[in-house]
DNA sequence: ACGTTGATTTCGTAA
DNA sequence: TTACGAAGTCAACGT
């Protein structure tokens, strides 16, 4: 890896055309040959950047001055010319082991499908990833009066989630061994927009707890 | 602007909870005072970061390791522990200018509001942006029959696009005055999926390609 | 301040 | 390999 410190001049030609003034920033050289371009603020996202694969040629630009070329195989080019380098150093950094994530959609519809329960009183698990024609719902669940229960299983529920509920809805309906099916919309936190819709077509939601179905799932739990 | 070449192990727990064993990174922190944590690979995201505002307090662990714990306002930490520091400078940039881009949806919609005819045969522009109560449709535009035809515009088409356009003929067809109003969907790409969708709803789909719309848009063209 | 939409999205997973 | 959905998405824009 390589981190160079430099005031710079940056233009993009690709998807988009995008350009930078000179300013200092911060540019990084992958051991795959990616380039990023930081400044001292916004976000994680760089302000410019080529991602692998991608090959970096350094040459001098008509007024002499050094100028990398970054190309992909697809045709994108990145150039940067190199007004005043403060900083240039290379590091040797090793392959990274990656990083391991805990808490995602996928944990909270497992959890939901071990404790239906707190998704409405007495409703228990028909199965998790029903199969239906146009993908899989995410939890079929039956009531107490033996009707089926459609969920939609969310971390941030938006008015797109109560779109493809619906469509659920609408096939699963057709099926008279299945219909009626009631519709439910789960998710840690709902939008308005969200909740206004999902209302206007008979669908339930239910804002769950992550942090406290985790703890219904506390291992001491199982020992029963 | 700090650079830091360290072997470090990471923990962050916030929405979701995540680890990364030790191994030697770069750590970047801004003056902000956001984190940003690479490996020598991947993409421009880092493998974990913590966003502004935040706070970084330097301490020691247990073990007397160098300990960083970074905390954002909302409860988010982040915990990285230095176990050999390579490198660690520092370096004043200021502010940047920031990224002037051309080439994005917006520019789609322009130049198809200039070259209406491109979405389909004698199709005429009667507004762009139209307004209706649910947020503007992209295009209005009147076909030969002198039919309306709301246009949504994407970069990418997908299943969300059509949801949108969907929604947005079913109220406008409630206007007398404009009923019957046809839908067309224009993309770069259209994803299998949304065609499909599109077609069980009777909307058109159109492939448009921006290089050619862009030369149509050369100023030779505009000398007529 | 809040909500909506776009992005050179990137990244994983399943078909 | 491709296609589709999720993301600690972030950031810009309109209300």
């Amino acid at each position: 890896m390589r981190l160079v410190i430099a005031s710079c001049q940056v233009d993009y030609a690709g998807r988009l055309t995008a350009h930078l003034p000179v300013a200092t920033r911060l540019l990084i050289v992958k051991s795959d040959g990616s380039v990023l371009i930081h400044s001292d603020g916004g976000s994680y996202k760089p302000l410019n950047w080529m991602s692998p694969p991608c090959t970096l040629v350094v040459g001098r630009d008509e007024e002499g001055q050094l100028e990398w070329l970054v190309e992909a195989r697809n045709g994108d080019t990145l150039r940067i010319v190199l007004r005043h380098v403060v900083s240039d150093s290379s590091y040797e950094l090793g392959v990274d082991p990656g990083l391991r994530k805990d808490g995602v959609e996928r944990h909270l519809q497992e959890l939901l499908a071990e404790h239906p329960a707190s998704l409405g009183d007495g409703l228990t698990l028909v199965r998790r990833e029903f199969p239906t024609a146009i993908g899989p719902v995410d939890l079929l669940c039956r009531d107490l009066d033996g009707a089926s229960v459609a969920v939609e299983v969310k971390r941030r529920g938006d008015i797109d989630g109560v779109e493809q509920l619906t469509r659920y809805l609408e096939l699963l309906n057709r099926d008279p061994l299945l219909s009626p099916v009631h519709g439910l919309f789960a998710a840690q936190e709902i939008k308005p927009q969200a909740k206004v819709l999902a209302k206007d077509r008979g669908i339930r939601c239910v804002t769950v707890d992550y942090d406290s179905l985790r703890g219904m799932d506390d291992p001491s739990a199982r020992l029963f």
